[in-house]
RNA sequence: GGAAGCGUGCCAGAGCGGCCGAAUGGGACACACUGCUAAUGUGUUGUGCUCGCAAGGGCACCGAGGGUUCAAAUCCCUCCGCUUCCGCCA
């Protein structure tokens, strides 16, 4: 939810960033009449509890033989305290309703759609084989560590087995992500992936994407597709202590995603799957560092993917492509040499104090007075990031070297040798 | 899955249907006293919404949601959570 007051004094801002968005800078306006006739709804209504819980006390003192009469006014107020609650009801839903409506206000990210982001930067040179390019999926296969056809009959498209050596190389590659963020002082997290609506809904997944969200209607709760639900809602409505800094959290998770709508998208290999996993950078800090704390965190990513030594870039993506709930995001991206393109790896959202805001995460501020925290995410690493690792460090024989960082998740092997 | 009990402010813990936003104790903070610490004394010690330039008002909140009543922390119902016991599965 974005702030009613920013939003009161300066509309155009958020008619701006609306716009930015490509999305309708009129529920702006909607919102702005709904918070009036709410503020209405809410006067009306206290003036009447007030007068009626006036009323009351002089019905508690009065004696037995004026009582019969107080006692029918007192019916009267009644009546029109529970009508006017009625008003503020439903004020409170339109408003609640038009508030949902409108994603967090961008700050700093680029206008545009899906192709309007900005490059910031490119680390490291894409390799050109002098031989014919596997693809993951190929190599995969070929080291016998990626299963699609058994992935698809016990559970259908878009799930696969990792064996042998790609189940290592993954179990080695998050517990580096793991251990990394460990050094960095953030605590290590294993975060339930059932949660309740209230933290989907919190974390802004059930808006426009609610359709890509995994729900067991038979005990309303929701399959998270990043563990960024769970630890987002972890201090939800607490007061949290920021005065020695950011809280900083990891979490390890599955992830699951119902890929709905991307038929025919990355239909081969392990790019797109309904379930994988992730490691997960979560921060809660003064709305003032999320800034800084947006940068560290990239920085954070760009550490694991110097790590697996693979060549990416970074995107200032557009304001069109943002999630519900960021105001800025900085993706990292992989080359991939079978598809000779950049394909997302990490992503990194400063949601400001937009999701905080509906999961009531606060913090003291120097006078003492709860305020309104901010939230960040980032990835560091991902069953997605093998794809990268397998096809950059592939050799003429389909055999694939194994970058220092995760040797020793894998007994110390440099390479991994095809099985046939 | 069945049964019983419980759910109040930072913590502990009271609370006849009106005088309870809430006793009391502890903690924390401020001030005073003391050579320092400790002890002692006094005071402060919730959140949200709303009106107001402000001072300061008003309303709401006693696990959540409904209901009864002129009036509910207090009565009734549902749900959630915790504890204990029984059963079942690991």
């Amino acid at each position: 939810m974005i702030d009613l007051r920013i939003l009161r004094e300066d509309p155009d801002l958020a008619r701006a960033s609306q716009s930015a968005r490509g999305a309708d800078p009129a529920v702006v306006d909607r919102l702005l009449s709904a918070d009036v006739a709410r503020r209405a709804a809410v006067s009306t209504a206290d003036t009447l509890r007030a007068e009626q819980k006036a009323f009351g006390r002089t019905i508690g003192r009065a004696s037995a033989a004026d009582r019969p009469a107080l006692l029918e006014r007192g019916k009267q107020l009644s009546a029109e305290v529970k009508a006017a609650e009625v008003a503020e009801t439903e004020a409170n839903q339109v408003l609640a309703a038009a508030h949902l409506a409108i994603p967090n206000l961008i700050e700093g990210a680029p206008a545009g759609g899906e192709q309007d982001y900005i490059v910031v930067k490119h680390v490291g040179t894409p390799v050109e084989f002098d031989f014919p390019v596997r693809d993951h999926l190929a190599l995969g296969e070929g080291l016998g560590a990626i299963d699609m056809e058994r992935g698809a009959k016990v559970s259908g498209a878009r799930f696969y087995f990792l064996r042998g050596v790609c189940a290592q190389l993954q179990w080695a590659l998050l517990n580096l992500a793991v251990t990394t963020a460990i050094g960095h002082g953030m605590v290590p997290m294993v975060p339930p992936v059932l949660v309740k609506p209230e933290a989907m809904e919190g974390t802004g997944f059930l808006g426009e994407h609610a359709d890509e969200v995994y729900r067991l209607a038979a005990d309303d709760l929701y399959l998270v597709g990043t563990s960024e639900v769970p630890l987002a809602a972890y201090h939800s409505d607490e007061i949290l202590d920021l005065s020695s800094g950011p809280l900083r959290y990891v979490g390890w998770s599955s992830c699951f995603r119902r890929e709905a709508g991307s038929y025919g998208k990355d239909t081969r290999g392990i790019i797109r799957v309904h379930q994988f996993d992730k490691v997960e950078m979560f921060s809660y800090c003064r709305p003032d560092d999320a800034a800084a704390e947006h940068q560290r965190l990239l920085g954070f990513e760009e550490q694991m993917l110097a790590a697996v030594e693979v060549p990416y870039r970074v995107i200032d993506t557009a304001a069109g492509d943002l999630g519900t709930s960021a105001a800025r995001k900085f993706d990292c991206e992989a080359w991939l040499p079978s598809q000779r393109a950049y394909r997302e790896l990490t992503s990194t959202s400063n949601c400001t104090t937009f999701q905080a805001r509906r999961l009531g995460v606060r913090y003291r501020d120097e006078d003492g007075k709860p305020r309104v925290a901010a939230t960040l995410n980032g990835t560091l690493a991902t069953t997605r990031w093998l794809v990268a690792i397998l096809e950059n460090h592939q050799q003429p024989d389909g055999s694939v070297r194994v970058p220092a960082a995760l040797r020793p998740g894998l007994g110390g092997r440099e390479v991994l040798e095809p099985v046939r």
